[in-house]
RNA sequence: GGAGAAGUCGCCUAGCCUGGUCGAGGGCGCGCGACUGGAAAUCGCGUAAACCCCAAAAGGGUUUCGAGAGUUCGAAUCUCUCCUUCUCCGCCA
């Protein structure tokens, strides 16, 4: 969500932007905002002109009711009410513009950084750079839920039964290895100095509400029935759900958070849900990063986020690659955003496995997330998020780079120790 | 799930019965200053937000006492609806 203010001196900006996410359809939007802007004001100064008038009056008539002159006071009411039409007229229509004017605000997309490339949809995102070598080894990778079964680690068919396709059972070394990278993941972003939370589940319809759009929340939130509660489709929501309509004092900046939790997801549309297998599901598990920031260290934290997701995958011998968010690929809040893709050696190819992305003020200023500064006054801060790493999905990648020729995993050194001191897994 | 109480300016609290002198008093915290060799203590001053008008500054104005609606010339204060929180009891990892 922009600045009006910054709209309504800079349309050409807006404009080109507009153009260069593709969406030339919500070019009129920017002339059209303007215009009701404009009005708007109008229609306000005079509504509190009228006001200032009617309190003034209303002062007065306290006034003269306290000095017994009835006469007077009933001439201040009956001016206060030659003026009452107006105002309620103008006060309708200022709420009605008002409303208008954000409704557009919000469908405007946020200016994207000018370092981002380009680009009409994802076929257009651009690699940014590789980290590890892209191994494929002599003998062949099977698919993932073959490597697993095989570890006698998943269980499909009894979660078709319990939960229905897109659940799983993990068990033994698997499960294990699950909860490993999980705690393994907390310890890395901890020791590079983020606090880290638990947050709920659960969140009330208006945070909901603030967080994402209403086609978001009805394509991913599961509702609880009977309740005013929605599982989170990703720990972001309850972390950044928290910041909601508060101020921050800028020593306290920035809150570097890394919090845990399990994400639901109904997946509507999504093809990729028929997927055998753990890639796309309606609930998996996701430690994240979270950071509220001033403006002028937004760029570098940026950078600092996705390259502590690259750090984590290599730390497991799982070569990456980041590839940046094209100009149309990217969603209207965000100002730069990357995909952190892991290689698959069994399909020859990158798949994604996270996203970072900056969304500038523009979310803070949608939520009211401001900071208190001594020399600024108040101002919006910066929100950003990453993934650090959800698994399952991270188990594909980290089972077909560690796997043997014969069906066994490797255990990197990092997760050792949370895997009872085992090196390998074998097959039994 | 049952019963009761409450939501006021960063935090705590006064005001609500008896509507105007309340955008709102006090305390804590915080900022500046005085005192001090320095500090503590003490004293003095200051300390909510959003928006509009103004080229800007200065200044002026509107709105906000959980949310919404109503009564009124005028609502923190009266009426209604909703939301939330807390306490006790019950049940339960």
């Amino acid at each position: 969500m922009l600045d009006i203010k910054f709209l309504r001196t800079n349309p050409e900006i807006v404009k080109t932007n507009i153009k260069n996410k593709f969406q030339d359809d919500k070019l009129p939007l920017v002339d059209e905002v303007i215009a009701l802007d404009k009005e708007f004001r109008e229609c306000k100064t005079r509504a509190e002109y009228l006001r200032s008038q009617r309190n003034t009056i209303s002062k007065k008539i306290g006034f003269f009711m306290a000095q017994g002159q009835k006469d007077e006071a009933e001439k201040a009411k009956a001016e206060v009410a030659s003026m009452a039409d107006e105002l309620e007229q103008l006060s309708s229509k200022e709420t009605e513009l008002e409303e208008k004017i954000r409704k557009i605000m919000l469908v405007i997309p946020n200016i994207i950084d000018p370092s981002v490339p380009i680009g009409k949809d994802d076929s257009e995102n651009v690699e940014i750079e590789k980290f590890g070598d892209p191994f494929v080894p002599s003998f062949e990778i099977p698919y993932h839920v073959d490597i697993m079964e095989k570890l006698n680690g998943i269980d499909l068919d009894s979660a078709r039964k319990t939960s229905g396709n897109g659940f799983y059972y993990l068990k033994g070394d698997i499960a294990r290895l699950h909860s490993a990278i999980l705690s393994y993941a907390r310890d890395f972003m901890i020791d590079r100095g983020f606090t880290y939370y638990i947050p709920p589940f659960m969140i009330r319809s208006a945070v909901v509400n603030g967080v994402m759009s209403f086609a978001e929340m009805e394509n991913m939130m599961y509702k609880i029935e009977g309740e005013d509660l929605y599982l989170i489709g990703t720990s972001e929501h309850s972390m950044i759900g928290k910041f909601i309509d508060t101020i921050i004092d800028e020593d306290d900046l920035p809150q570097t958070l890394t919090s845990y939790s399990p994400c639901f997801r109904k997946e509507v549309g999504a093809h990729g849900i028929e997927e055998r297998g753990v890639y796309r599901i309606h609930q998996f598990e996701k430690q994240e990063m979270i950071v509220v920031c001033k403006p002028e260290d937004s760029m570098d934290w940026y950078n600092k986020l996705w390259q502590n997701s690259v750090d984590f995958f290599r730390s497991l011998d799982i070569p990456v690659r980041t590839l940046e968010c094209c100009s149309g690929d990217l969603a209207d809040l965000k100002v730069k955003s990357c995909d952190v893709e892991a290689w698959s050696p069994r399909q020859k190819k990158y798949f994604e496995v996270g996203s970072c992305s900056t969304l500038g003020d523009a979310q803070a200023r949608r939520l009211g997330i401001r900071i208190k500064s001594k020399e600024k006054g108040n101002y919006f801060a910066h929100t950003l998020n990453n993934t650090v790493v959800a698994p399952p999905r991270m188990l594909i990648a980290f089972l077909e780079n560690n796997l043997n020729e014969d069906g066994s995993i490797r255990i990197p050194e990092p997760l050792r120790m949370y895997m009872g001191g085992k090196s390998l897994i074998e097959v039994k």
